[in-house]
DNA sequence: ATGATTAAGCTAAGCACTTAGCTAGAATAG
DNA sequence: CTATTCTAGCTAAGTGCTTAGCTTAATCAT
């Protein structure tokens, strides 16, 4: 507990002798933690010429499968982000030939996003050396801690309160 | 499994069936989970009159014990921000009468952020809310299994890579 | 002493998100 | 059919961070 967090815990302790701190010291790993890893990943995708939201947009289509084509509606969805954020993270995409923005046959107000070829290639390529850190930063825990981890996290992220 | 990363992964093994994606189901969960958390924390922190950041410069300057005095510097270490974010966050918080700049007696270049009588009657205020909504989030886990939670957050927060 | 370098804190500009408000097409009511 | 309402996707403006660059004071070398 000679971390960052536990020094804080410590300073609250001395200051509000009387109040029950502990929940900061889960609350405050669990930020710091999600901070620490972002920036380690954004390494990663910077070394494919993409950021963690270029990242996001080219794997959710790949994931998708073929056709890989999907709405800037279903994209904000995936991605927890608002339609207009999707917009301009499209325009960026688009302009670097990495998506394509085609009519949807189906729905004249629509339009449906193409993983083009060059895209296709690029987060394929990407996608490897992503798991390859992410398995690194997991690196200090046995299969079985990760496990417990992600089941631990699973067990408050998705409490709709 | 059933949650939103759940069905992520059941989309990669779909495209992709000779892939190790298993650690995304720890990496995406905690992204997630910090991410839902964060949103829950600001629920508590707008009944205040307060948002993230004006919180934490408080907060940090309360427990940081009486004179209630940081520097600019200090405060960005505390909050792993750009002094020039913290110089950011003090024009508005001093602009509330929350915080006060004081020269530093002993640098002619240095500034001490005072916490005001206002600020530390808010902050003391808002407090116990934050650690009541911060309980609520980790009460689905026993005692046993937050601190677990803890611990393993901080064996791969720690890690300098 | 004095000239050069370092350090503290600030503003300015850039970036990625948000919400608000727009346009065009689809769905619905009469 | 036509008028109204709703939906998809966009741009514009606002927010809070970042990095770059400035000013001023402290430190260091000679």
């Amino acid at each position: 507990m000679t971390d960052q967090v536990g020094r804080i815990l410590e300073q609250w302790q001395r200051e509000k002798p009387g109040l029950d701190v502990s929940p900061m010291a889960v609350i405050g790993r669990l930020s710091r933690t999600a901070l620490t890893v972002e920036s380690r990943l954004a390494g990663t995708f910077e070394r494919h010429g993409l950021d963690a939201s270029a990242f996001d947009v080219l794997a959710t289509l790949l994931r998708s499968g073929a056709p890989y084509r999907l709405s800037p509606a279903e994209l904000a969805l995936e991605s927890m982000i608002s339609t207009s954020a999707v917009a301009q993270r499209l325009n960026k995409l688009e302009a670097r030939g990495l998506v394509a923005r085609e009519a949807n046959p189906n729905d004249g107000r629509g339009t449906l996003v193409a993983l083009t070829d060059t895209g296709k290639g690029l987060i394929e390529k990407a996608l490897p050396d992503h798991l390859e850190t992410e398995r690194a930063i997991l690196s200090p825990l046995s299969g079985d801690e990760q496990a417990a981890l992600a089941l631990l996290l699973g067990r408050i992220g998705n409490t709709e309160g």
